[in-house]
DNA sequence: GACATCACG
DNA sequence: GACGTACGTGATGTCC
């Protein structure tokens, strides 16, 4: 049938967004073979397609048919209420580069295939809908979208392609309550927190349909409100009117979007053999091709196993050559190369730099890959190799684009949210990017899909994964910088080695991301890895840019307080020993002691030396004063060195800030490390160490906000042993030491006395680590029996305790790893191991699960602060495991503790349902030791 | 670069 | 029965 679209003809529009979020959940992450691109939803969309055009046959056949899409994310919906769909989940990633090819499908399939700017697409399927009903023709709408219920009628029907059941004016009576021209009323009413409409506090579809009928219409409902009777209800829609009319707005749908096309242009095309089945073939898709071609009556593509041309062999197999890798140097073929990093929708990145230290490296060139071998490098800056080298030569070296054409031309690809970037630490990268103006987004990062997959197995560097997974040794970095006082930064490398080095990074990283990203399901640590390490990197490199204010006047006067004590001490130490030597040489000193000195109790280590440990020198002590002086001279050395000496020259001369790093991959429990310098463990136990916390300071004007979770991993150990008596006493704010202490000794809480809760408290937190007699003992100084004695009371009072560890060990020897409440996987290779490494395994896994549960908490909570204090004149500054430090304008800091405490305390939820809560204690102060 | 020591949670 | 032992980190200084 053909002519102008009108009585006799069907139009069927198709939710094209509701097909691929159907296609992609419904089946497994599959990949295309050749080269592990995601195609899952791919194929899944392809398959629905297939089946729909199959079933089409009969008098009730389309004759027109387009499948509609959602364009943009910005909608004019957007500008009515910005916090419209606001609390949307970030697309998955490997749906991301699937999008444009569901497009490409929908055309192979020779479908009319349409989306507009800033609208939705159930805008689109309004406006058509309506003009096909104004044309006197039929229209059904394939989705399940109860938005679209509202054009329900009059020839317009929707019809659920899954469950094939359509929806005509009587099912959406049963749905809403009302029929289709009220629906929007009733929405309105209701709100949807899918998509973040508001509407009526309080009031559901059944209260909403109920007014409606009664009243007749939303606008006579607002204007009578004052006539409910229930009281409640009556005031809601008072209050609440500007918002439900609101409501309406963003749920009514748009019938007149601008289209620049017509329903004639939808009418129902045969599908082109060739091109459909081309298509197909391409994806791989070796099953749906056969059953296509055997509908078109056509020879089914051939799919080789190896579908790559001959020339090239599988992708798996590319051997690492640097030869290969291209220079780019001129606009033309970097040109090139974006375009082929969208037609993939990924590219792997990796980014050249004059430095280690992201907050002072520049720029200095650029590496890209789409597909394993084919990698190149952009260099930036580097410097020409002229005779007047030695005098360090400015001249910049031939075959560059010029930085700024360069940047203008990347930075769309790397900010545009439908190309991926994949690299190795985009932590890094993204601050090297960031420095310049360029935010880069959405990311994928190897080192984290590893750290998610393999932590505990080993470590997370680029050398061990390509080594481990690629059998491939990197190029060295050393021989191209050389070492020490001769080496030189990467600006200065010749073009043709870094050609080859900065190039094989970016190959790495591409085949590193193709092997892993598709196992990522398969290991179950997909939720793990998208929501505590992907979101993690621009917290933390904000922190990181962020720094804190280190007042350098105060490390140094402490530092010669310190250099003059230490002075005073030395000389005691020597009169005492009877001669000079190096007090900082462990080694030197355990002579004295034990040798010249002759004291008991010296005991030579596994390299033969004395061990002078301060556990050691504290025994010592009650003997002679020689070891308390080196105890007290060590103290000094230590907080001068590593705290007012080093700390001093970690401030950055820019920002008169320290910018720590932190490593998100480190520690294997999940748990962060701060480097460079080490913020995490600045003193706090002795008064003197305390003092160094008084240098880190807020800006004038500001203070400093310490938050920090009490207590919070033996909250997790009595939520994860399941013991009551822990859970109880944290619920009703008893203090948990003395409880435990009540409970091993029979001592009421109000006669506890201070040294049986302190042995309570050694025992509380032995347990958190793999508790052993031998360490009780060690730690409280009492004898071995005696220890082991408490942990047998312990265990008895606490039967919970024991059955957590027992029942840990047997699932880490029976699945070589353990897991957080979240789902964080340590692996625990060792634990079936002989000898003493068993033990240490054993402790490890029985502490990984309370360690990391904590760690992944505080995660959560970093990864929401930003949204939640967004708007306050407040900065998150440092993470110290279960303490996270801002820095507020004066005034804010009440509404930062609120709104920061709120997070923290409800990090866990929804996904971990505690029986314990969590609580915060928060501090204020000018100086971190202030606030604490 | 290994080892011992000690700062933190 | 002996062996070894609290869990997780990073920075510093000595010594080879």
């Amino acid at each position: 049938m053909s002519g102008t679209f009108g009585k006799g003809h069907h139009l069927h529009l198709i939710d094209g967004s509701a097909f691929i979020f159907r296609a992609y959940h419904a089946l497994p992450p599959l990949t295309r073979k050749s080269d592990g691109l995601p195609i899952g939803a791919v194929a899944g969309f392809c398959n629905m397609l297939q089946r729909y055009v199959e079933g089409n046959t009969g008098p009730d056949a389309p004759t027109h048919v387009a499948v509609i899409f959602d364009k943009g994310s910005h909608t004019f919906r957007n500008d009515m209420y910005d916090k419209y769909k606001a609390n949307r989940e970030a697309m998955p990633e490997d749906l991301r580069p699937q999008i444009p090819l569901t497009r490409t499908a929908t055309e192979a399939f020779n479908i009319a295939c349409k989306e507009k700017q800033g609208y939705e697409a159930d805008d689109i399927i309004a406006t058509l809908a309506v003009q096909a009903r104004a044309a006197g023709g039929r229209c059904t709408i394939i989705s399940s979208d109860k938005d679209l219920m509202q054009l329900v009628g009059g020839g317009v029907e929707m019809l659920d392609a899954m469950k094939n059941k359509s929806i005509d004016r009587d099912g959406v009576f049963e749905k809403f309550g009302v029929f289709p021209d009220r629906v929007v009323d009733v929405q309105a009413l209701a709100g949807d927190s899918v998509d973040n409409v508001p509407g009526a506090p309080g009031i559901g579809i059944k209260t909403a349909a109920l007014l409606i009928n009664e009243y007749g219409d939303l606008d006579t409902l607002l204007e009578r409100a004052g006539e409910i009777k229930q009281p409640k209800r009556r005031q809601t829609l008072i209050d609440h009117a500007d918002q439900i009319r609101l409501s309406r707005d963003l749920v009514q749908l748009d019938e007149n979007t601008p289209l620049d096309f017509t329903l004639d242009d939808l009418e129902v095309r045969d599908p082109d053999a060739e091109q459909l089945l081309g298509f197909l073939a391409e994806m791989e898709f070796r099953t749906l091709s056969k059953r296509v071609a055997e509908v078109l009556g056509k020879e089914a593509p051939t799919i080789a196993d190896a579908p790559v041309p001959a020339d090239a062999p599988a992708a798996a197999d590319v051997p690492f050559d640097a030869d290969l890798y291209e220079h780019v140097s001129d606009t033309e073929a970097l040109q090139a190369w974006i375009e082929r990093i969208y037609e993939f929708g990924y590219v792997a990145v990796d980014t050249e730099t004059t430095g280690l230290d992201d907050m002072v490296a520049q720029l200095v060139g650029v590496s890209l890959c789409v597909e394993p071998g084919k990698a190149c490098y952009i260099p930036l800056i580097h410097k020409a190799r002229g005779s007047d080298d030695l005098f360090g030569s400015d001249d910049l070296a031939e075959g560059q684009i010029p930085l700024e054409e360069a940047l203008r031309l990347l930075t769309p690809m790397l900010q545009d949210p439908a190309i991926l970037k994949i690299g190795q630490n985009m932590k890094y990268d993204s601050k090297i990017f960031g420095q310049l103006g360029i935010n880069v987004a959405p990311i994928d990062d190897t080192m984290l899909l590893s750290y998610a997959m393999h932590a505990g197995l080993h470590g997370h560097g680029m050398d061990t994964l390509s080594e481990r997974y690629q059998s491939h040794t990197p190029i060295p970095i050393k021989p191209l910088l050389g070492s020490g006082k001769s080496a030189i930064t990467f600006d200065k490398v010749p073009l043709a080695d870094a050609v080859k080095y900065a190039a094989e990074d970016a190959d790495i990283t591409l085949r590193l991301w193709q092997l892993f990203k598709p196992q990522l399901h398969r290991v179950e640590v997909t939720k793990v890895y998208e929501t505590l390490e992907r979101p993690l990197v621009p917290v933390l490199a904000a922190m990181e840019r962020s720094g804190v204010k280190v007042d350098r006047d105060t490390l140094s006067r402490m530092s010669n307080a310190f250099a003059q004590k230490m002075a005073g001490l030395e000389d005691e130490i020597y009169q005492l020993a009877g001669r000079k030597f190096n007090v900082g040489s462990p080694k030197q000193l355990g002579e004295i002691l034990f040798d010249e000195m002759a004291l008991e109790g010296g005991k030579k280590g596994k390299t033969g030396a004395y061990a002078t440990g301060a556990d050691v020198l504290e025994d010592l002590a009650t003997e002679h004063d020689l070891p308390a002086r080196v105890l007290d001279w060590r103290q000094l050395s230590k907080l001068k060195s590593t705290y007012t000496d080093a700390l001093q020259d970690h401030i950055n001369p820019d920002t008169g800030r320290v910018h720590t790093s932190y490593s998100i991959a480190g520690a294997s429990t999940g748990r962060l490390a701060s480097t460079d310098p080490n913020l995490q463990n600045i003193p706090i136990r002795s008064e003197e160490g305390r003092r160094i916390r008084e240098a880190f300071v807020a800006e004038p004007g500001k203070v400093l906000v310490a938050l920090d979770y009490s207590q919070i991993e033996l909250r997790i150990l009595a939520h994860i042993a399941n013991i009551p008596e822990l859970k109880q006493a944290f619920q009703d704010g008893i203090d948990i030491h003395a409880l435990t202490a009540s409970e091993m000794f029979g001592v009421p809480l109000d006669e506890m006395t201070s040294d049986v809760r302190r042995q309570a408290k050694a025992i509380n937190f032995g347990v958190i680590y793999g508790i052993s007699g031998f360490g009780l003992a060690r730690n409280l100084r009492i004898p071995r029996a005696e220890a082991q004695g408490f942990i047998d009371r312990y265990f008895e009072r606490f039967p919970g305790i024991r059955t957590y560890m027992n029942d840990t060990k047997a699932f880490a020897k029976e699945h070589g790893f353990v897991q957080t409440l979240f789902g964080r996987k340590i692996h625990t290779p060792e634990i079936s191991a002989k000898g003493p490494r068993a033990g240490f395994a054993q402790r490890a896994a029985i502490n990984a699960p309370i360690q990391g549960t904590a760690a992944d908490v505080i995660r959560r909570a970093m990864i929401r602060m930003p949204d939640a204090i967004k708007g306050m004149p407040a900065t998150m500054l440092l993470q110290v495991h279960d303490e996270l430090l801002f820095e507020v304008e004066k005034g804010a800091e009440d509404a930062l503790i609120d709104a920061a405490r709120h997070v923290m305390e409800n990090a866990a939820d929804p996904v971990v349902k505690l029986d314990v809560k969590l609580t915060v204690d928060a501090g204020i102060g000018s100086n971190w030791a202030e606030a604490h």
